[in-house]
DNA sequence: GGTCCAACATTTTTT
DNA sequence: ATGTTGGACC
């Protein structure tokens, strides 16, 4: 977690003054088009920018902070909201490069969110040390939940009702407000499971990621005060990537404008791709209508791509039907091919890439010039292998998963106890792990005394005599309470890294890891002091706290873990593939099922936000983008036949070359059969007013239907889902016959 | 209370 | 193929 700029806490970045020649305001115009120019120069008022891909945004964006702060206020005054805190990160960087002078902050969402909520902690109702909760904590608060509901997890899975939660929260709909527009005892236990885990969540002094927005939003609407201070600080507000953002996160970025609406938000309709999250494209698609003296500036010039990879883009994002049409165009000079390569299965797939990466090598180019991107990221393991073998350096942004791995969430679970003594869930993960004698049984005497008094498991620890069914167990539990207030007392005192060594040192960790052979475990956690060790070092003259660095830890994405100068391969998801930028470009598994995925393939509105994740892939490229599919492709131990992805039907025609890839990873001449797309029955003998099934979303009554771009749409009114836009070739509806 | 093995399913994407 | 969970057994 190298970071380069400034003064930060967890994901709040500061530009500090570093020495460089100060750029004047004529100089940051310099070399930028009229419509970069109009975004720049604007003043107050509301500003959006409408960027399509390799539109200079990035440019613009950093060129108006600095214009701004050199014409308009002190950057003090200014924030910038970006979508991951890598991008805050480098925006701090840049501004440091243009010499412009200390103070903008730039941050996450929830990075922001959580660093107002423990300045205002006593108005928003939280202790300034809450935890954050993870995916994983929040899976066990919800079972809690569940249980005390006295319901079973196995008619309610907790991540399906969480989910249920999050869009709820996302949405900004209380747990009343989800009683009210109840329909059925259903949607009322929904609520009522809402509640309970909002009530397992405060009892244990925790926020999950969604309460991190909602709860800055409600603090800015419920303390005007606040806001108004807040204003003053804020005096402009920069939001990129606003096509993804939700509900809470509109209140929020509105909230600090209300009195100067000093807005600027930038983002592309086409690239919007985290609807699934809660993010509402609504939000890009009115802002005219929300701020109606809003000025638009539309940056359509490509500067990143060639014309014929924009080309195949263009083409591929023109089969949306809910799009904002934009002109995209280049005056770059033309490069290869855009290619398409059809693989015999996915082990010729990978080995095709390492090959062709080994080639761009010899050719001159560099390792740190590729990308390879994946829907899932269950397909990096075959790439990983093969770019292995063929001696090719890699980097995966796996930023989250390091800090998931059992090792690192047990280490990590000590110190969060004793930041929190209040996190249940941290308490009773490491209360028996290491072994140490404090069985399931005893667990349950102590979770049932800690309900009955109110008070925490960890004050109960110490007095086992005091809690009925603990008898022999009495000792260990002495032991363990002393263990975890020797390193509450370390945290206090000493470094960071002296109390991540502690809890390693004297858990019995290692002698666990030891015992199970277990040799990665103990490098990872060396890791870990190392992260730690580096926080103190950039926390000298304090500011640091353990609390601070579990927040970061918290709220770290994927891409946050990728180096621009690593001189290695960049492997990552299409998600995370977002405002990057790469050379040359692998794109693969194009393949229905994998892209468009399978679970967003029945759904039009989802069919096409898996479009806009292949425009995105695509348009990353700069000189040569290459998409791949396999024949055959092993999944969970079987080996089965993949059909090519509807996306590559939408390409154009022409600029296209095609390979055939055989078991070897070679090329093996041309391809010329089209592929015939997966529409084998006449839907349409279907007549509207038909009664049909799906097996996602039970029955339902077909109120249109209509052949469009080789497929065939639907309108279906379901009982219990409500009205579904699906494309019929791959919603596997089923008539139903009726009664008379 | 702890350990080991077998049945089991398998969330796509992530702050 | 792989990782998790629950139950039998020590």
């Amino acid at each position: 977690m190298a970071q380069t700029a400034g003064r930060h806490d967890a994901g709040i970045f500061t530009n500090s003054w570093n020495g460089r020649a100060y750029v004047s305001p004529d100089e940051l115009l310099a070399g930028l088009t009229e419509p970069q120019r109009r975004a720049v120069t604007h003043g107050n008022g509301p500003l959006l920018v409408l960027a399509g891909p390799g539109s200079g945004k990035t440019r613009v964006i950093t060129h108006r902070a600095a214009y701004l702060a050199q014409t308009a206020t002190d950057p003090y005054h200014l924030l910038a909201i970006t979508f991951t805190n890598k991008a805050a990160n480098e925006m701090a960087s840049r501004l440091d490069r243009l010499g412009i002078g200390m103070g903008m902050t730039c941050s996450t969402f929830h990075s922001l969110c959580a660093r107002l909520l423990r300045i205002h902690h006593d108005r928003a109702g939280l202790r300034p040390n809450f935890t954050i909760f993870d995916t994983a904590d929040q899976t066990a608060a919800m079972k809690d939940a569940i249980g005390r509901a006295n319901l079973s997890a196995d008619n309610y899975p907790p991540a399906g009702i969480l989910s249920i939660v999050s869009r709820a929260k996302n949405d900004m709909v209380t747990p009343e407000e989800m009683r009210a527009n109840a329909r059925g005892f259903r949607d009322e236990t929904f609520a009522d499971l809402y509640v309970r885990y909002d009530q397992v969540l405060a009892e244990q002094n925790a926020l999950d990621f969604d309460d991190l927005l909602i709860r800055t939003a409600r603090l800015l609407s419920e303390h005007p005060d606040l806001r108004d201070q807040l204003e003053d600080r804020y005096r402009y507000v920069l939001v990129d990537e606003y096509q993804d953002t939700n509900r809470a996160q509109y209140l929020i970025a509105r909230g600090l404008c209300l009195k100067r609406a000093n807005l600027c938000v930038t983002g592309d309709p086409d690239q919007s791709i985290y609807s699934w999250r809660g993010a509402d494209i609504h939000n890009i698609l009115q802002f005219e209508g929300d701020f109606p003296r809003a000025t638009v500036v539309r940056l359509e010039q490509n500067y990143r791509s060639t014309p014929r990879i924009l080309a195949a883009a263009d083409a591929l994002i023109a089969n949306n039907h809910k799009r904002k049409e934009k002109a995209l165009w280049t005056e770059n000079a033309d490069g290869p091919a855009v290619r398409v390569a059809e693989c015999e299965d996915q082990h010729a797939e990978a080995g095709f890439i390492a090959g062709e990466i080994r080639r761009h090598v010899e050719e001159g180019g560099r390792f740190g010039d590729v990308a390879i991107f994946y829907r899932i990221n269950a397909l990096s393991r075959n790439l990983e292998m093969a770019l292995r073998s063929a001696q090719i350096p890699y980097q995966i942004a796996r930023g989250v998963a390091f800090y998931q791995r059992k090792e690192i969430k047990d280490v990590l679970a000590y110190l969060r106890v004793a930041a929190n003594p209040r996190d249940q869930v941290s308490l009773l993960r490491i209360i028996n792990v290491p072994a140490r004698g404090i069985g399931k049984t005893t667990v349950d005497h102590l979770v049932a005394a800690a309900t009955r008094t109110g008070q925490p498991v960890l004050d109960i620890l110490a007095k086992p005599d005091q809690v009925p069914g603990v008898s022999r167990a009495g000792r260990h539990l002495k032991l363990f309470a002393t263990l975890l207030n020797d390193l509450a007392t370390t945290a206090r005192h000493g470094s960071l890294k002296d109390a991540v060594e502690f809890v390693v040192r004297n858990s019995g960790l290692i002698a666990m890891w030891d015992k199970g052979e277990d040799n990665d475990a103990l490098a990872n956690v060396e890791e870990l002091i190392n992260a730690a060790a580096e926080y103190d070092q950039q926390h000298l003259e304090g500011g640091g706290s353990l609390t601070d660095w579990l927040q970061g830890i918290s709220l770290v994405s994927d891409v946050d873990a990728i180096e621009e100068e690593s001189g290695a391969v960049t492997m990552m998801t299409l998600h995370a593939a977002k405002g990057l930028e790469f050379d040359t470009v692998f794109l693969t598994g194009l393949e229905q099922g994998l892209l468009p995925h399978e679970r967003s393939a029945t759904d039009l509105f989802e069919l096409e936000e898996e479009r806009r994740l292949c425009f995105v892939g695509m348009t990353r490229a700069m000189r040569r983008l290459t998409l791949t599919h396999a024949k055959w492709r092993d999944f969970r131990g079987m080996s089965q036949r993949r059909v090519k992805s509807q996306f590559l039907h939408e390409l154009p025609k022409r600029g296209i070359e095609k390979l055939r890839i055989d078991i070897h990873g070679a090329g093996a001449g041309e391809d010329e059969e089209p592929d015939i797309p997966a529409s084998s029955v006449d839907y349409l003998e279907w007549r509207k007013g038909q009664l049909v099934r799906s097996a996602q979303y039970g029955i339902g009554r077909l109120l249109w239907i209509q052949p469009r771009n080789r497929q065939t749409y639907a309108g279906v009114k379901f009982t219990s889902f409500g009205e579904k836009t699906l494309v019929l070739e791959y919603a596997n509806l089923e008539l139903v016959e009726e009664a008379d």
